[in-house]
DNA sequence: GGGAGAAATGAAAGCGCTGTCAATTGGCAA
DNA sequence: TTGCCAATTGACAGCGCTTTCATTTCTCCC
């Protein structure tokens, strides 16, 4: 039998020495130069040099010319912290997400670059790594930076964060989830009502024993959790032994072993519905591993749909929140508030949601197949 | 016939009407406090007010719990601007990637924040998206920010980009790769040699018609490619035909698009050796798709060891890189060079690379099976 | 109890840049 | 040629903070 992972080592080791120190020989760290240095070398004011680089339309070009010349000798960069000092704007918009590595905020962050970056403002990025209390840190740090906004992933800030936002007297706009009670401007989804209707949509095709996996038990995750649990109980079915979760971060990995958690306890499992498409990846290996047929024997459905959840074999089936759109939104509503002053006529604008379905689940037109029951 | 992907909308939809603006009615953008203003409410000073945040041990505790009230009180956050252009310390390190989304990254940046925040470090991300050109800007937008040591991935910087970072007078670790001539210092792994090592081990398990894939033809993919080349002119093996890449940016699909682009031209393909695990991934779904047995009738490899290797039916094999370890290392040389001067032994550290053997390559003992010939 | 030294606090300067307003130059009509 | 306006350019102040150095207050021991 041969092992699943054998590691064959080949480059060079990786090994202390590598950090054997020697002292310094060349401190030389040459000042940086500044406008001064530039306006010395160009024979002109550091004025006129500020001028040739935020207004050249001010300066006659002749003089820009030798600006730009002095500049480029130099490899001169401006100092953004004098700057935002003497200018009192930033052009810095503040981005907090959860995770700078999930795939979910991929789209979301494509959309703020691509529109925030040509209309000339700078986005700084922050993850708050899915902790409530780095997610206070990270706002506090943001916050120094003086952004002109801040667009910031989920609402369920701590009151000490929230407090900070309110206090900033920068437009926050708050995304992904829906709430009645937005700290400035809400653009999400119900979290819980496309939980719901992920449920629904496994019900409708005739499944009774639905199963619920999730990783990383966030509020987002509780909120799909609660519509899983309420369109369950709404159409009187048990739940009983169909819900695995983990604390741990969301994996292929972790959805394998979830789906097999469940499988343990239930080998009747008909559906499953996965709080992401990480973990419906890993339900379809481990049902291919355990030779349960997809969707014939267990539909799955994911959420988020991700790239490869449509070319997956079989393709499977996901909610797809429009991330893209969202993220593009938010930066419209901001660019908005801070060029022209205009606020959104609703504070809380839904993006919805919608179903993609594919062959990981059955059509609800499909005679149900039932699984075999194997002991 | 049912639709691959069938789109039903469920939640609210977007529209305009969401963008419908109405003039601001409270434009009461209040000042943000200033230490001044803590040191009013406190009734001290404001370097004490400064120092209490800075250096606390120097303020009677007294004075200090005061002072902290106040801050609390007005929600004060300093401002990072003015601090840096006071003491000339930034605590930031600049980081540069070529993506913020692809998976390659995530171990990478999750070292650096390791190793850098709980020392004290501010850890400012950005993207070059892949574009030499955005490089550049980025590289000027991060130098106006006054890191104190720029992490940067890759050694493929445009000339003027190159001279930006020598000039800076900061230490800059580049990453990923290995280059003869480093800007500064070097951190990273051959990936030409790694493109090598993986095509010499599907040669070693007996295959001849090994092809390639590779998405988004960026330097580190051309250096693989290298190594292929090399590796299969080395053993005598042509290679017609069993070469596709495309430019889009690696996706699973594309990954499926390019083993059915040289399987229609080659459908006696016996290996295939795919520039990231993505394309490999999208490989074994396209190889499950046409009944294609893996790794009975083709072996596949992938790169990066992404964490659905391990999981997948099959489980894929790829070439590990150490990036977690790369990420720690480059952190750990910066803080050492900022915090005692000491610079590492050598500027070049190679970190090598290992060979995740599993499922989805034929072990080398095993009898080949030959596929049989499909036209 | 007095004085030396330590601890705590404050005053002033200035980091690098830009906004404001003043000064200079050039062009052109009268 | 003169005067006036527009186009350029420059001087100066100050953004909010920290550093340095000076001053005040407190401790402690002879």
């Amino acid at each position: 039998m041969k092992a699943l992972s054998r590691r064959i080592d080949l480059g060079a080791r990786l090994t202390s020495k590598h950090l054997i120190a020697h002292p310094t020989e060349e401190p030389i760290r040459r000042k940086r130069s500044t406008l001064a240095d530039v306006a010395k070398l160009a024979g002109v004011s550091a004025v006129t040099v500020s001028r040739a680089l935020r207004h050249p339309r001010m300066v006659s070009s002749a003089l820009r010319a030798r600006i730009d010349a002095a500049v480029s000798e130099l490899a001169y960069v401006p100092d953004v912290a004098a700057s935002r000092l003497a200018s009192a704007r930033t052009h810095a918009i503040g981005v907090i997400v959860s995770s700078l590595t999930n795939g979910v905020f991929a789209d979301y962050l494509r959309a703020l670059h691509d529109t925030l970056l040509p209309a000339g403002f700078q986005v700084v990025v922050f993850s708050s790594r899915y902790s409530a209390d780095e997610e206070e840190k990270v706002i506090a740090t943001l916050l120094g930076q003086h952004p002109e906004a801040i667009i910031i992933a989920g609402i369920d800030q701590t009151p000490h964060g929230r407090r900070l936002l309110e206090r900033s007297g920068v437009p926050v706009i708050q995304t992904f989830e829906l709430t009645d009670d937005p700290i400035d401007i809400n653009v999400g989804l119900s979290q819980r009502q496309a939980g719901y209707a992920a449920t629904q949509y496994l019900i409708d095709r005739g499944h009774r024993r639905i199963g619920y996996t999730a990783a990383r038990l966030d509020a987002r995750a509780h909120a799909r959790m609660e519509g899983y649990n309420r369109a369950m109980a709404d159409a009187r079915l048990p739940t009983d032994g169909l819900v695995a979760t983990t604390p741990r971060p969301s994996s292929v990995s972790a959805g394998g072993e979830l789906i097999g958690a469940i499988l343990d306890r239930r080998s009747d499992l008909e559906a499953l519905f996965c709080c992401d498409d990480n973990l419906a990846l890993g339900a379809l290996f481990e049902c291919q591993r355990r030779d349960i047929a997809v969707p014939d024997q267990i539909s799955i459905i994911g959420f988020n749909d991700l790239e490869f959840a449509a070319c997956a074999h079989p393709p499977i089936s996901s909610v797809a929140t429009p991330r893209y759109e969202m993220g593009r939104l938010a930066a419209e509503i901001v660019m908005k508030i801070i060029e022209i002053g205009e606020r959104p006529a609703d504070r809380r604008i839904d993006v919805g949601f919608t179903i993609s379905e594919r062959g990981s689940t059955m059509p609800v037109a499909r005679p149900q197949a039932r699984r075999a029951l194997s002991e």
